[in-house]
DNA sequence: TCCTGTGAAATCTTTCACAGCT
DNA sequence: AGCTGTGAAAGATTTCACAGGA
């Protein structure tokens, strides 16, 4: 294997190769051929291959990949293979939503609180987390939390990102409408969700 | 112009473009260069012009682009031009979430029903929107709803998503983790908020 | 025989540089 | 002068075809 620059595009794609992963892992199967695991996900053979081979080569030939090493192998590659923490900005009815999705599980996420302004919300508990003062910036740095969920009305995004970042916070999975401006130090991806509805009237029919 | 097949990339990026013009609209600013939609957005020039010549040509050379025309262009294009009414599947903390997004407002959707199987939840109000009972699947040809956002837990993915196609249902964002099987007439799009975190541990640092 | 790993080709997307209109 | 529209080049990603190990 030389060494090749590692698309983007694969690197998206890890993280559904662990959903499909335990998936089969609850099944009970030890090995998944990259045939089956495409089929699964609707991509073709070859691409999971090449995805994979740019880390290493995981699979045997003749059998295929073994279920539970490759999870760990592609957990260490997303640097996932230890749990992190992450806080959820903004308790909403999006913010609350997120905060207590399961789906986080999956890839070793762990909600440790949701942070809001509002008196009415701070102290009340969603599922098992508890709403925090956003002023508790101290809670972030204290904890060493680096994640950071934003889900507060679009106005306030940018502000808060910038307290976000004071605290500690080097990786922001931003819900709003807004293009937040970051240093360079800090990752940020965005999801608008209806953008993405957006585009299916573009493609249908 | 030459017909050029047009890049899904650029596709996604219109709704982007649309969200920007509507911040310009409501600043009053008649005109907008490239350059300067770049600069909010975080692209580069050339390639918001190259986009958009996909399409025609819709600028002044000089002057830039006249927003509300763009506006107006970008909807034709995608297909948003009149109002698309969508219902939300599942009446859990994220559909609810979904349903009383407002974002979906700016590219010209309407959220016509939240639909659920829970005899507790139906006939209840989220907002303005009344959850009525998944079995109602009438409602959505009678309406003749093409657009449904996929909001169950995983299990009851597939088998939900079976059903709306047979009410007439051509258009679906999917928030499972699931990967929709579905005919070849119908679009997906699928949104896992967790995955979209699973790879930010990857880039940061 | 089955299925991986991988160069090389094909395809898709972005960037560049500049002609040309206002 | 300023900014668009666009072919052509560069770059990124996917697909292909097949060599080679289990």
């Amino acid at each position: 294997m030389r060494y090749q620059k590692i698309p983007n595009e694969t690197i998206r794609r890890l993280p559904m190769y662990l959903r499909a992963l335990a998936v089969y892992s609850e099944n009970g199967s030890s090995y998944i051929s990259s045939e089956e695991l495409a089929n699964d996900l609707g991509l073709n053979s070859p691409q999971i291959r090449k995805d994979l081979s740019y880390f290493g080569t995981f699979g045997k030939r003749g059998m295929g990949y073994e279920v539970d090493k490759l999870t760990e192998q592609i957990r260490v590659i997303l640097k996932i293979d230890v749990t992190q923490k992450a806080v959820v900005i903004g308790a909403g009815r999006l913010g609350c939503a997120l905060a207590s999705y399961e789906g986080f599980g999956t890839y070793g996420f762990s909600i440790a609180a949701i942070l809001d302004n509002s008196p009415k919300k701070i102290g009340k508990k969603v599922g098992k987390i508890k709403i925090e003062s956003v002023s508790k910036l101290a809670f972030i740095k204290r904890k060493k939390i680096k994640l950071a969920i934003v889900a507060v009305p679009a106005q306030f995004a940018q502000e808060v990102t910038d307290k976000l970042i004071k605290a500690g916070i080097t990786g922001i999975l931003n819900m709003t409408v807004c293009n937040l401006k970051v240093p360079k130090r800090v990752t940020v991806r965005s999801i608008d969700i209806a953008m993405e509805l957006g585009v299916l009237p573009y493609y249908m029919k």
